[in-house]
DNA sequence: GAATATTTGCAAATGATTTGCAAAAGAGAT
DNA sequence: ATCTCTTTTGCAAATCATTTGCAAATATTC
């Protein structure tokens, strides 16, 4: 309930310094409910805090520390998320329309099993479970649409 | 059994024309397995056939008709393949290491319902799962550094 | 503090995908 | 075949998220 979401001493652990940039990186990091692009993290930091390669940067680190997670839209672009205890694997829905990525309730624990325990003959780090479609918002929009 | 693999007639019933180079991009379609990219495709064709661009927009076109299903790679690249009766949903695996995209064996049925079914609030057209790691291949070298 | 290792910002490069546009090719009617 | 209208194609140029090179700034070690 702290261990994994204090990524910093994680981070310290794995000889990756704590610098002022990346300690507002983490808790802009901290106030973030569902994913968000590299772009859309640097946006909202507060002015000249750090560069967006910064953040590009200091993302893969996390990435590759399993403390963030990454989800790749369908136009290539790269959104991500904590990886925390708070924040446990689960699927994402991605909307074609407005292209929006929203995260979805957990799997229920026996599906997220079968899932995890699939045999695939390799070495599994991650597993991405993506839907794709159009958000109820949009379907919204389209019923509008076709009123008129 | 011809069906669906007969994506010709099913573009030209959606008012697509069906051009030579089109006839040879679902020719060469045909003879792949595993998920290629539009760059891969087009290398392998006849020359002069069609132009890369030429490509894209085909393919583009397949996706949106439900005949080929587009995976994206954690780098943002595109992958596709064919999505006809002989060649069903399935999971794929992602190689960190060599940046390999692989198909991987269909879910149990009981399996592919549950995760079909899933609940997310929206209207669902696709699902992608991809398991990323290192694959097997890439393990036996790991083995091989590990012992110099 | 000097020596060493890591991090940062800025500018420039990358590279897959998209777009603009005018020429070429298909479909249909005459 | 010819004319007309629509779709497709190739080529060059634009996009745009992400990466890289590198020198200056900063942290860590002794
Ligand atoms: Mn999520
Ligand atoms: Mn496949
Ligand atoms: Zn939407
Ligand atoms: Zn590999």
């Amino acid at each position: 309930m702290e261990s994994l979401c204090d990524a910093a001493k994680v981070l310290k652990s794995n000889g990756v310094r704590v610098t002022p940039a990346r300690v507002v990186l983490l808790e802009a990091l901290h106030s973030r409910r569902g994913p968000f692009t590299a772009q859309e993290l640097h946006a909202n930091l507060p002015a000249r805090s750090a560069d967006l390669v910064t953040v590009y940067r200091f993302l893969a680190r996390l990435v590759k520390a399993s403390l963030a997670r990454e989800i790749v839209g369908s136009d290539g672009v790269a959104y991500y998320e904590m990886a925390c205890a708070h924040n446990p694997v689960h699927p994402h829905f991605e909307c074609l329309s407005c292209g929006r990525l929203f995260c979805l309730p957990l799997f229920r624990e026996e599906d997220s099993a079968r899932v995890l325990d699939y045999g695939t003959g390799h070495r599994v780090e991650s597993v991405s479970v993506v839907f794709r479609g159009t958000c109820a918002a949009c379907l919204a929009n389209e019923l509008e649409e076709g009123k008129k």
